[in-house]
DNA sequence: TATTGTTATACTCTATAACTATA
DNA sequence: TATAGTTATAGAGTATAACAATA
């Protein structure tokens, strides 16, 4: 039972409530805009965009999961459907024989290259636009350290492979 | 064709993943405990949750989306999962014969009621821990009129209800 | 003719558990 | 024994289109 009396100010649940409708709403507009630029979803998306984005435009299964799936045959799932459309490769690791490296192929790297910049407009217009520079820098600000004190934070049971997870 | 080459700087990249991270991540474990406290879904908490701050305790179907479902069947099917479980009721309008009203019922205010503590738990322990009173009130300046702008802005096809969607 | 809501249907996505293989 | 990844499977959620009824 918990010990203390758990409530919310008034400003932290307008806080709370524009953060899930901002989000939900950039989500669903973004989501809407990578399916018609490149029948991606964002997951999918997120998982190419952060392969382009590594210098080697690989990564271990494990470590591409992070924050954007939350289950290991999730990923496998989505992996799988990249790499059908010829956009990922899998191949077994070097190093630990266990591990599958995946890697972004030329294809991959050109849809991220033509669904990108109607995704940065998209962004643009909706959270950007109504924020100026520093308002920009000051959300920056605000937001990193609850990534990671979020990050940091045991997710209940939201990492079965991060952790030791006796369970 | 874009008239300018889109684009983010450094520090809106920054800011954008860090809001992408840290709702997805918040989603997902408030998604949990209201699995396991109330058996509901995100959006079947949203729902009940808006109707439990309404004076009547009522809502017509079309309002109850707003924000939370972005279809209209899909409403109707989760408008079906909670009243299936008895936490709401479904009834026509008095004044437009078209309307359903929607309304939570004792069973629905007394799930709420378990299950908020446990929520705001989350989000107190998730959000707001690391964040001072007055980085809430900066937060909460900084999203409002994201908010507004969003709510104002045409989402391309996101309700089809509210404008022609001749298609 | 436009709007409200439902239904049927198909599809995407996710999670659990059982499994294989390597460390 | 623990970890990496896959598979099978089942369930939840979503969207589209066709529909009925009222404005």
């Amino acid at each position: 039972m918990p010990d203390s009396p758990p409530s919310l100010d008034a400003v932290q649940l307008g806080a709370y409530f524009d953060l899930i409708e901002v989000t939900s709403l950039l989500r669903h507009a973004v989501e809407q805009q990578l399916r018609e630029a490149g029948d991606l979803s964002y997951v999918q998306f997120q998982l190419l965009a952060r392969l382009g984005d590594s210098p080697t435009g690989s990564h271990r299964m494990t470590d591409l999961a992070d924050g954007v799936v939350y289950s290991r045959s999730g990923l496998t799932y989505q992996a799988g459907l990249l790499e059908k459309t010829g956009l990922v490769v899998r191949a077994p690791s070097a190093d630990d024989e266990r591990g599958i490296t995946v890697t972004i192929t030329d294809a991959g790297r050109a849809l991220l290259a033509r669904v990108l910049p109607g995704h940065i407009e998209v962004v643009k217009g909706l959270l950007f636009e109504p924020l100026s520079r520093d308002d920009v820098k000051a959300l920056a600000t605000l937001l990193a350290p609850v990534r990671e004190h979020m990050r940091s934070t045991p997710p209940r049971s939201a990492a079965p492979r991060r952790r030791k997870d006796r369970g």
